[in-house]
DNA sequence: ACCCAATAGTACGATATCGCACTATAATGT
DNA sequence: ACATTATAGTGCGATATCGTACTATTGGGT
C-alpha cells in the first residue's frame, strides 16, 4: 500500500527506548482489552474487571480511594466504577470503621466467582491465539515488567 | 494494612501465564497514559497522541477505517478522534482519489511538530523516572512484546 | 476544647466513547 | 446494464469519563 510518507528512523536518545516500550504497552493494551471485553458478561467494561481482579489479586477491604490512586483514575471515575459493580452485587461498600468519612470495597460471592468464570472463558482463548508465545519467554517478560510498573507506580508520588 | 481477604495463590494453567502478563500490561498503559497526556497540550488525548504518533512511525495516507481497525476502536470513536485533530490542524482529511466513500489521513507540519514536542518533553520525564530500567532490558522486552503484538493483532481477523 | 486545613466521597455538568441507523459509493453476480 | 450486497463515513442518542464544586469527617496546632 502506498504512504505519501516514508516510516522515520528509529533514532534513539536517552529515555527513548522506554518510550518505544511503553507505546508497545500501550497498543497491546489496547488489543487485549478489546479482547477481554468481547468476554465479559452482562455489559461489564474493562473497569469492572480490572477492579475485581485487583481485589481477588491483593485482597479486598480497601477503600475507594485507595483504589483509585493504585489505578491512577480520578476517584469520581472509581466512584462511578465501584457504583456499577455494586449495583450488580459484585462488591459490597461497607463504613469504613476506622474513618467515618470513608467505605471499604468488598468482594461478594458473586464477584469473586464472575472473576473466576471471566477468565475461564478468555485463558483457552489466549492459549489458542498464542501458541507460538512460550511459557517461558512470557514468563521472562512478566517478571520484568513487574519491576517497571513498580518504578511507574513508585515515582509517581515523588 | 488488615485485609479481610488474602491474596490467592498464583495457580499458572494453560494460558493463565500470558494472562498475568496481559494484566500487568493493561496496568503499565494505564500508569504510563496518566503520565503522558499529564504532558499533552491544548486538551489533547491518549487517542489523539496516538493516531499522530501510527502516522509517524507507519507513514500517512492511511483511511480512517484502516486506523481504526489498527487501534481496534470503532470507526465512529476513530471518526471522532480525528475530528478533534482535524479541528486543531494536526491532520488534514482529503479525499480518497481511489474511493469515493473514502477519505486520506494526512499529517501536517503543525502535527509533526507537536507529536515531536510531546516525544521531547515525555522522555526526559522517563528517562528520570527510571533509571534503574536498563536500556539492555528494556530493548529486550520490547522485542517480546512486538512479537506478542503481532500475534495479537494477526489472530483477531481470523 | 476549638479552629482550620486536609481528606473521603458525591453531585453535576461538559466532553468522550461507541452502538445503531442512515447515506453515498463500490464491488459482485447475472 | 442492472440489481444486490458490502463498505466508508456521519448523525444521533445512551452511557462513561472526569474536572469542579460541595458536604461530612478527621486530625494537627494552639
Amino acid at each position: 500500500m502506498t504512504r505519501s510518507n516514508m516510516p522515520e528512523e528509529s533514532a534513539s536518545a536517552e529515555g527513548q527506548v522506554v518510550f518505544e516500550l511503553l507505546n508497545e504497552v500501550g497498543i497491546i493494551a489496547q488489543l487485549s482489552r478489546a479482547l477481554l471485553e468481547s468476554h465479559l458478561e452482562d455489559g461489564l467494561t474493562i473497569h469492572h474487571f480490572t477492579a475485581l481482579n485487583h481485589m481477588v489479586r491483593l485482597g479486598d477491604g480497601q477503600t475507594p480511594i485507595e483504589m483509585a490512586r493504585a489505578f491512577q483514575v480520578p476517584k469520581t471515575s472509581m466512584s462511578h466504577t465501584l457504583a456499577g459493580l455494586e449495583k450488580r452485587d459484585l462488591i459490597r461498600l461497607a463504613p469504613n470503621p476506622a474513618d467515618g468519612r470513608g467505605k471499604l470495597v468488598l468482594l461478594t460471592d458473586a464477584g469473586r466467582a464472575l472473576r473466576e468464570r471471566a477468565i475461564q472463558n478468555i485463558t483457552p482463548e489466549i492459549a489458542k491465539m498464542i501458541p507460538l508465545f512460550e511459557q517461558n519467554e512470557a514468563k521472562r517478560i512478566w517478571q520484568s515488567l513487574r519491576k517497571l510498573r513498580t518504578l511507574l507506580d513508585s515515582s509517581r508520588d515523588k
